[in-house]
DNA sequence: TTTTAGATGCTTTTT
DNA sequence: GCATCTAAAA
């Protein structure tokens, strides 16, 4: 066994954390500063000190970095930390939940609901209940996401009603009962969605002593990573499971709390010293990842947030350029800028895996994947769309969830309105007949009826039936598979092989489980990270949730206007511009050399055509010294040519173009750099700037948007 | 009455 | 691209 020389490996706050034992701590880890290093250090010093894996439990946000700190604590100590429970909060909370399933309201088992699940069980509720929306009611999208919002406050549905949404008052009443309903139909179901898994067991942790004592017996030490992210029910969650011994270390960064919207109030990393009274904190401000140029950029951004724990970010690395900011045309423009820039590093001798492309909301990569497809540069794609949530997938596990769970009305549904000829009133009626059998998929097979359907009705039958009675899961997925294939098709005629390839690769990673259970509930807590996800080689899209903490060498984060990053402020309050800065916080905070910030100039719209848009807000909060503007030229990477750029003269700015005319001595203003004074006038496209915030640049005419002063 | 096709609208972010 | 809405066809 290896002996750690935790002195020389830690800096002095990290050392405090990891040599922290009993009783709470807070450790309050900017970005960059080593957070999963203390968690790992401290997993090994805690079993190096005799605490027995199985007493430990690490609550992260994703069961990929649970396992990742499992695996290099392993490596650490050379003992196996296999017996650490380690996972996200939903995922322990239902092993727990089946643990104690007796003494739960749920009788049977429970089976874990996806989002597309929940959404279609308030969808059928709905209509129910209403055979036509009353005028301003919530669409069922928005009521499912209010019925979150509502249970993780984690208080009676009432308060977080007027709290959050006092803009539905007229309709407190039904949208309550609508949730009454929609909660006991589950239960009645066996059916559990991501909040009930937290909610019934924070329930049954406080209503049942016995439990909550032999739980806190079991977990002596809990460490939660992520605190910042986590909501009302986890925090009340994780204060029954740890009163008894308090040996509870919270890590996180409430600057980076970006899922408010699920929830989350990073509040509560703000409260934990109120809730463990002597909890020591401990924070960490040393910064390994990027350099200080950059940082001085993320420091200001932080700075203007209104709530936080101040805390200014030191790089320990020397040297480093500022982030430069580059202005494209359009979304084309930019998509070429950011290829063209990432043929540049890799020709310099970066690696794929070195650089990122960040951006607000999954669409926004759209013209870029394209541009690099073009370019023959190789990307993965994390966040956004789901495989889950694609139409095919849905399908196909639809078929096999039916073979768990015959009863399943959603199913049945869901494969029935496929059928030629089959339409919603027809699939339910038919669903309802068969769900009052003992055995429905016989059922169907046998189903007695004349209409023009009947016979793919039967079909459909017939083939649920021989894949429930197959050997195993590889088999049954095949079943399905035969089955789905002529819909796929006709569903699908554009891209129906791509679609049938993801369902291969679904079959490849259901090839993996004994169990059809554990395969559909996994799907559900965890879902397969887009294919092949570590794929070396590639460079790496992400949405900025989806890239929290990761870290690359050249980041790339586009679409940085108003409309974009932010997105467009219809209706939002304040407070979610605090949770978009904080976004864009954690964005600047992934890059360890060179941040690139792209704004386009205009973006296009749904229908068609492009509106111009000003720069994202932000800008304002970066003092413009701290910036460069690119001053290269773009080459279109497409065309090998430079991309010829005709701005058009906007109002009050000076356009492009030759006859500029500026001169020496001249007021301009730029968007980021502020006011300053024309020194030099190199070419007709080049002219130097002294801006009046200290700081001399060369500006490139066509990118820079002077105005006149 | 039910189904379907065709147009429209609308897109944060995720366990 | 997807889900929902609307108007025409079975």
């Amino acid at each position: 066994m290896r002996s750690i020389d935790y002195e020389s490996e830690l800096n002095p706050e990290q050392l405090e954390a990891v040599e922290h034992e009993l009783g709470p701590a807070l450790v309050i880890a900017g970005a960059g500063s080593g957070k999963t290093r203390i968690l790992v250090y401290r997993l090994a010093r805690l079993m190096e000190k005799g605490i027995a894996p199985e007493n430990i439990l690490l609550l992260t946000f994703t069961r990929k970095a649970a396992s990742t700190m499992l695996e290099r604590a392993r490596e650490l100590t050379g003992r196996d930390a296999g017996g650490v429970v380690g996972g996200t909060f939903h995922a322990f909370a239902y092993s727990m939940l089946r643990r104690y399933v007796s003494r739960t309201p749920y009788r049977n088992g429970i089976s874990v609901m996806d989002r597309a699940d929940t959404q279609a069980l308030i969808n059928m509720l709905l209509k129910e209940a209403f055979p036509s929306l009353p005028k301003g009611f919530p669409r069922p999208q928005a009521l499912a996401s209010l019925f979150g919002r509502v249970k993780s406050f984690g208080q009676a549905p009432e308060e977080a009603l007027k709290r959050f949404y006092p803009h539905l008052s007229g309709f407190h009443g039904e949208i309550l009962s609508l949730l009454e309903r929609y909660d006991s139909y589950k239960v009645s179901q066996g059916l559990a969605d991501y909040d009930d898994l937290l909610v019934h067991w924070r329930d049954l942790l406080a209503t049942e002593k016995e439990v909550a004592e032999q739980v806190a017996d079991r977990f002596q030490f809990v460490m939660v990573d992520e605190y910042q992210d986590t909501n009302a029910v986890q925090a009340d969650m994780i204060s029954l499971m740890c009163s008894p011994h308090r040996n509870v270390m919270a890590v996180g960064d409430d600057a980076q709390s970006i899922y408010s919207f699920r929830g989350a109030d990073f509040r509560n990393i703000v409260d934990f010293p109120r809730l463990f009274p002597g909890a020591k904190v401990i924070t960490l401000v040393r910064n390994y990842r990027a350099t200080q140029p950059i940082l001085d950029c993320t420091n200001a951004i932080i700075a203007c947030a209104k709530e936080k724990f101040s805390k200014e970010l030191l790089a320990q690395r020397k040297g480093g350029r500022p982030p430069i900011v580059y202005f494209a045309r359009d979304e084309e423009d930019q998509a070429g800028f950011v290829t063209a820039r990432i043929a540049d590093a890799l020709g310099a001798g970066f690696r794929p895996e070195d650089i990122a492309v960040l951006f607000r909301a999954s669409f926004h990569s759209f013209r870029l994947e394209s541009c690099l497809q073009r370019a023959g540069i190789a990307f993965v794609k994390r966040g956004g769309m789901r495989l889950l949530e694609a139409a095919h997938v849905k399908d196909l596990l639809s078929f096999l969830r039916l073979l768990a769970n015959p009863w399943d009305k959603l199913g049945w549904h869901r494969l029935l309105t496929l059928l030629d000829g089959v339409g919603p009133k027809t699939a339910s009626r038919i669903a309802d007949q068969v769900c009052a059998e003992d055995d429905p998929l016989r059922a169907l097979a046998e189903y007695p009826s004349k209409a023009r359907w009947a016979a793919s009705v039967r079909e459909l039958g017939g083939a649920l039936d021989n894949a429930a009675g197959s050997a195993s899961l590889p088999a049954a997925f095949d079943g399905a598979m035969a089955w789905y294939h002529p819909f796929l098709v006709d569903r699908f005629p554009l891209d129906h092989p791509r679609r049938r390839q993801e369902l291969e690769q679904l079959a490849a990673i259901a090839g993996r489980y004994q169990d059809l259970e554990t395969f559909l509930t996994d799907m559900a807590l965890e879902p397969p990270e887009n294919g092949q996800e570590e794929q070396s080689g590639a460079v790496t899209l992400s949405t900025v949730h989806s890239a929290k903490g990761l870290e690359w060498k050249i980041v790339f984060i586009i679409s940085m206007c108003e409309g974009r990053f932010p997105p467009s402020p219809r209706g939002r309050e304040e407070a979610d511009m605090e949770e978009e800065r904080r976004l864009f916080y954690v964005a600047t905070t992934r890059v360890m050399d060179q941040l690139f910030l792209v704004v386009p100039e205009s973006v296009s719209v749904p229908g068609g055509g492009a509106i111009p848009v000003s720069p994202s807000r932000f800008f304002e909060e970066i003092p413009p010294h701290l910036l460069t503007a690119w001053a290269g030229d773009n080459r279109s990477f497409a065309s090998g040519k430079p991309s010829r750029r005709s701005v058009p003269p906007q109002p009050g700015q000076t356009g492009g173009g030759p006859s500029s005319g500026l001169t020496p001595g001249q007021r301009v203003r730029h968007p980021i750099f502020g006011p300053g004074v024309v020194a030099q006038v190199l070419s007709s496209k080049k002219v130097k700037v002294a801006f009046d915030c200290g700081g001399v640049k060369t500006l490139h005419l066509d990118y820079a948007r002077l105005s006149r002063l």
